[in-house]
DNA sequence: TATTGTTATACTCTATAACTATA
DNA sequence: TATAGTTATAGAGTATAACAATA
């Protein structure tokens, strides 16, 4: 490498920011596939929003900020490879109630473990303290926007 | 909205570091079109990467992490809009010297300007010493890897 | 008519494989 | 034979537009 502005000195935030994202996201892919063929970090993200009772396409879009239409295609991959199950509501059939399955739920653990991983090992190497007052942060300017 | 998990409570370290990193993104392209057409996020971080001297299509892809046919192609994109121009080595004909045109520079300076603008909202609202204490904190993470 | 979800299509980002030109 | 870069192709993520079914 030359004199490329790389890894070095006056890194702005949003390299910062995509770097420790990069880290969590190799995290999660590790050992996805022999565990769960087929799921990609996108995928461990939407299976996260989906509460227990289940939920529909237009709220789970809402809360993924994507159009009702990029989620769909992501809820149709997981039911086909068994992550998601769906049904019609009786009351307005026009509504489709997605729902993990087993294995969706095994998934979330599965990231949620990684993602505690890392955190875990953060933790450790900057000391409890200012791990807790990075999350606290971070929360904070999410909460504000 | 339902009971969808969404940007609620317990957000974990992943969505929250994904949100502050929406938040630049969207100050960059904000008024990028009218300013500089064709420019999307990826391109300001590729430009940002070439130094005043230029460099090389190798270098660039290994400072950004991608391979070096991704990173031609960007290169192509850029050339083709005027934001980039380049020269073969003489020494080495093979090689391709990137460097950025004047409205190459003058678009890193607006995506350090959007980059600064968020910096300094981030700042007011948390405060100076939490906001300089999220920066640190973030670069150790970044070294430490 | 309004709303839920789908189908069709396209663009962006990035990768892998195979290749050309130069060393 | 090794290296710098290119061409060809594909897959992943997400968007817009037009539509169908149901309310």
């Amino acid at each position: 490498m030359t004199s490329v502005n790389g890894v070095g000195a006056e890194a702005h935030v949003a390299r910062l920011l995509g770097e420790a994202l990069r880290r969590i996201r190799e995290e999660i892919l590790a050992d996805s596939e022999e565990h769960f063929p087929g799921l990609r970090v996108s995928h461990y993200r939407l299976l996260e929003l989906i509460p227990p009772e289940g939920a529909r396409i237009t709220d789970l879009a809402e809360a993924a900020t994507m159009t009702k239409q990029g989620l769909g295609q992501h809820v149709d991959y997981l039911q086909k490879l068994g992550y998601t199950e769906s049904t019609r509501l009786p009351e307005d059939r026009r509504v489709r109630l997605v729902r993990r399955t087993t294995s969706g739920d095994q998934a979330v653990a599965h990231s949620q473990a990684a993602i505690a991983r890392v955190e875990h090992s953060w933790s450790t190497h900057l000391g409890p303290t200012r791990y807790t007052t990075l999350r606290q942060t971070l929360q904070d300017l999410g909460n504000w926007h």
